[in-house]
RNA sequence: CGGGGUGUGGCUCAGUUUGGCUAGAGCACUCGGUUCGGGACCGAGAGGCCGUCGGUUCAAAUCCGACCACCCCGACCA
């Protein structure tokens, strides 16, 4: 017998209105298909019919980690600081207000765990030993934590979220990427399943750390990340895109060199404003931007105004770890130059030491107009090659846009808004290391373990596949994610025994929702439309005249008539 | 945190500009009746200290102040 319910007695309370806090119709449905309530921002209680979806996106999760080896655990969503500590990362620190801290009644610190790279590299390094144990590969699903600047979206960029976790530990190098190609085509077999349109995509690995990482994107046009991606097969978020330019396009090449000159821009400082100011185009400029590394080195990046930096790409060329904006004091003092008023001339010849960082669209650009380092002054006519007074290195640090071509084979990269649904890392030691997850080798001696982690969000997939499959009418659920397979809808009011027996039959096959409420049609077909379930099986008055049922498809709006004992043979045929 | 906006029965909203006597509508809910294949109809009910606290006033949902919550736009991420 499959889990099957009456209606009547289930807690789904439809909505017919749009609730007003929803934007997006992932969001709307969800509330309105009584899948979801909120009960502060960012946290939201999941009712019987939304739990019954995580619980399909959480079954083919498990299935396909089982398939590749991994082994379920739970780990406490509490973790103490004393753990974070280990890392010597300072991560504790690092994670800044996203994290949610407490104190226990002795005044020892924890929080709720956005993340368990440490808990779980504390458990494999004290239990752990031998090469002879390795590889594994650990999972979890569970609530996750991190109190985000702004929840948006419902369930689809929370503050308490249903994830799934996983974490390898390999001997070598190579054992680890074997590790992550696995993980990764689970993934891929995942997402196929929950049948969503996605992409892989090479990504940034922002806070969690390591050398390699990939972004699993639906396509979405209500996603909140953007990416480039091209027939070839190459992807990337635009953060970190690579490209090939085609920027004959831009030349005004011919123009005539001319001669430096200052002009008086009086506290106008940003590209919009000095363009209307001098009545030029953006992309006559170079903007110029003033970091400081990790490690305390100042650079200075320098890209056309019409375009925008790629930080993975200076970070990268710089060989720094993270970069943040020089406070304007140092930009006087040290640099010489004045906030605001920054440019390439002054900063090569002012003998500060600042590296410098020419974007190549920039470096072309022919009587360029960038900030005269000093204040409310602007110098125009700016040619890089001629104007620079020392060593700058060019490359690409911005980010690609329409109009690029793809870095492997130079087609028109193609650019997309997609949900980050997953995100593979391919750790190597970076905790293993500080938290001494070290196993002895067979030839006796220690040795870290390669590390890598893999982590799905279960609830966002869920909001994913309703913002890919919806119509203005509610939901329509790809089938192995469906909260139930079949929806039995009653309208023949004396038709009781009749359904009764149905829902006991198909009940052996099917996970059945009956809707015995005794609401006027209307009502019910409505409510049958918005909750999505693929299949309808209606009851109306025909039933009793020809023997016959109907069959409608959520997708298609098809309606078909068949004997009731024919009803699994017309599905199956149909599904298959 | 910066910018914009909203708080009035369970839900969607009117009323606030120009203070005034019992605070409204639709939907949902309860009871009775009529309906019954695409969010029905009639009748009768129940449900609100108008986000909170303070102030102005003879009188505050309405004016003033503080606070709180929520939503949208930006930086963060599964």
């Amino acid at each position: 017998m499959k889990y099957s319910k009456r209606l009547s007695r289930y807690l789904l309370p439809t909505v017919k209105e749009d609730p007003k806090e929803a934007e997006i119709p992932s969001h709307r449905l969800m509330i309105r298909a009584g899948m979801i309530r909120k009960l502060a921002s960012g946290i939201y209680e999941f009712l019987p019919l939304g739990w019954r979806v995580v619980k399909k996106v959480e079954n083919i999760i498990r299935e396909e980690m089982d398939g590749i080896g991994g082994q379920e655990m739970i780990m406490s969503a509490v973790q103490p600081k004393s753990l974070w500590d280990e890392t010597g990362s300072g991560r504790w620190y690092l994670y800044g207000p996203e994290l949610i801290r407490f104190t226990d009644r002795n005044d020892r610190e924890f929080c709720l765990g956005p993340t368990h790279e440490e808990v779980i590299t504390h458990i494999v390094a004290s239990n752990v030993k031998s090469y002879k144990e390795l590889p594994l590969l650990l999972y979890q699903f569970q609530m996750k934590y991190r109190d985000e600047i702004r929840p948006r979206f419902g369930i689809m960029r929370a503050r308490e979220f249903y994830m799934k976790d996983a974490y390898s530990f390999d001997r070598t190098v190579e054992d680890c990427r074997k590790s992550y190609e696995d993980n990764f085509k689970a993934y891929e077999r995942i997402f196929r399943r929950c049948g969503l349109d996605f992409v892989s995509v090479e990504a940034d690995t922002g806070n969690i750390g390591g050398q390699s990482s990939h972004e699993f994107m639906v396509i979405a046009d209500t996603g909140e990340e953007e990416i480039a991606v091209c027939r070839c097969g190459y992807g990337a978020n635009t953060e970190m895109a690579e490209f090939r330019t085609d920027d004959r396009a831009d030349g005004d090449r011919q123009e005539a060199v001319r001669e430096l000159e200052e002009v008086h821009t009086p506290g106008v400082t940003t590209v919009e404003e000095v363009a209307g100011f001098l009545k030029e185009t953006p992309k006559k400029f170079i903007k110029t931007l003033l970091f400081r590394t990790d490690d305390g080195r100042h650079i200075a990046a320098f890209i056309r105004g019409d375009h925008e930096l790629s930080e993975h790409a200076l970070k990268k060329a710089a060989s720094a770890n993270a970069i943040e904006f020089i406070d304007d004091d140092t930009i006087k003092k040290k640099l010489k130059s004045s906030p605001g008023f920054s440019g390439p001339v002054g900063l090569s010849s002012s003998g500060a030491a600042i590296e410098l960082y020419m974007d190549s669209a920039a470096a072309g650009i022919v009587n360029g107009i960038s900030g005269a380092d000093r204040k409310d002054y602007h110098l125009r006519n700016i040619n890089v090659r001629r104007d620079m007074k020392a060593d700058f290195r060019e490359g690409n640090f911005r980010k690609a846009r329409q109009g690029d071509l793809c870095p492997k084979c130079g087609g028109a990269l193609v650019f997309k808004r997609g949900i980050e649904v997953g995100h593979t890392f391919l750790l190597g030691t970076k905790y293993s290391e500080s938290m001494k997850a070290v196993f002895v080798n067979d030839q006796g001696s220690e040795e870290n373990m390669i590390m890598g982690c893999y982590g799905i969000g279960v609830t966002r997939v869920v909001a994913a596949a309703i913002e890919q499959s919806h119509d203005g009418n509610g939901i329509i659920w790809p089938a192995p994610i469906s909260p139930f397979d079949v929806l039995l809808v009653q309208i023949a009011r004396d038709a009781d025994e009749f359904c009764a027996e149905l829902f006991g039959k198909l009940s052996e096959e099917y996970e059945v929702l009956w809707d015995d409420r005794a609401l006027t049609p209307g009502v019910k077909f409505k409510d049958a439309q918005l909750i999505g379930i693929p299949v309808q099986i209606v009851i109306g008055k025909k039933y009793k005249e020809t023997g016959e049922v109907e069959i409608q498809y959520r997708k298609t709006g098809e309606k078909e008539f068949v004997r009731p004992e024919h009803i699994s043979e017309k599905l199956k045929k149909r599904s298959g």
